[in-house]
DNA sequence: ATTGCATAGTGTTTATTTTACACTAAGTTA
DNA sequence: TAACTTAGTGTAAAATAAACACTATGCAAT
């Protein structure tokens, strides 16, 4: 006990959803706890905020200490600190969203498997703590997002088709998309990139692959343009 | 020094980023420090959040002991965790923000005037901390939020002109709004009451007073509905 | 009482954006 | 070569947004 203050200070705590598009489904990663409290249960990736590093750090740090994921787009999703959201003191959480390609996933199996493991956003088991309500806060912003901002392109191997863009929106927007109106869109944007290639092994016949522009859409986004699906 | 731990705990603050508009100016509440670090500087009200409080207390009960406000709309708007942003320790803020209407600022005044002021917000002092920054993320969020909610209902008296409310957008949105269209709009939302009085004491034509029917926003809220301006 | 002044209040036309909708093209496999 | 699967494309109708200017009302000054 070698930390001392004059008032009681809470802990600080991270907290990741990360979610990715697998099989058709949108899915988050959890890990399963091996200490107290809740243990065994599932619960978000994340720990103690250090006395030296910030806190996005600290997720970053967090994510792959536990989860092998790195360099990954990752946002401060929202503060939470109720007082009794953790049995054991008063902690309060920073928790950010994270958005990995189905690509990136593989690299995740680099941890403990039996620790950590991608579950669909709808087949949730318990979850420790106030992660539940985490979890639908991220969903619910993850879906506003989607619509105005680009974030959709973190989800795809950098490079895609455009039935793939358009399957990624109807999963987390959870309804069907008419596809010329979605290319037309898209299209317009400028924001995709054509790379002269095409699908390999699929059978039938092979899409037009793209890459998202990001030095076009950072360019547009500094002077207050919006992007809207 | 009676609170000791095993490892060092960061405390963690609150800060609040209240606007007003004022005389055609959207200003913000300012205190000045009474104590070190920074001070005689202006900094944002808000303080430490005590164990035993939720942290959107801590921002109510910070903002009413510093400025006399209360009982107004209060968001949460980003956490800045920067390691040095405080020279004395670690320090964690929890930002807010809030809009308070021109009628409820008299309140404000029953604090000590000296030591609470409203700034236009391009005429800003010298700020303590970071918070330049923080106001700066407080005021893009503002703009952001104003056109797709209707907070700016929460800047009005209870009672308003659509010309009031029209200026407000042209203020915080620093634009000009064309006047059928932005009435047209408002209307067609369905969100405005109309009060069978007039403007008082105005030297021209009373304009019509209307009140912002909340309990059918909340509705259209719940079901996914999103004001447009 | 009349005039001037300031702000309130009101519709229509045009341009733009969004929606609805169905077939042909290309590559793979049996 | 026929059958299957997904890729890729355009147009018309409807809805929404933008541009635009005058009359109405109430007060104040003379």
């Amino acid at each position: 006990m070698k930390y001392s203050y004059q008032y009681p200070h809470p802990s600080v705590t991270v907290d990741c959803v990360v979610f990715t598009v697998q099989n058709n489904f949108l899915k988050l990663m959890l890990i399963q706890r091996g200490a107290e409290p809740f243990i065994g249960e599932w619960a978000l990736p994340g720990g103690f905020v250090r006395i030296d590093e910030s806190i996005e750090s600290a997720a970053s740090r967090e994510l792959k200490e536990e989860t092998g994921i790195e360099n990954i787009y990752l946002e401060q999703l929202y503060t939470f600190g109720k007082v009794d959201r953790d049995p054991r003191e008063r902690v309060i959480s920073v928790a950010y969203y994270a958005l990995v390609s189905s690509e990136e996933q593989i690299i995740a199996a680099d941890t403990d498997a039996a620790s950590a493991k991608w579950f669909p956003v709808d087949e949730l088991p318990r979850l420790a703590f106030d992660h539940k309500y985490i979890i639908e806060t991220a969903y619910r912003r993850l879906q506003g997002k989607l619509s105005y901002q680009p974030i959709g392109f973190e989800l795809l191997p950098p490079k895609f088709a455009l039935s793939q863009l358009q399957s990624l929106y109807e999963i987390i927007l959870n309804k069907k998309l008419d596809k010329r109106n979605f290319r037309k869109k898209i299209q317009k944007t400028g924001l995709l990139a054509d790379t002269n290639e095409t699908q390999k092994g699929v059978s039938h016949r092979a899409a037009k692959l793209y890459t998202f522009n990001k030095e076009k859409y950072d360019i547009l986004a500094k002077n207050g343009y919006y992007f809207e699906i």
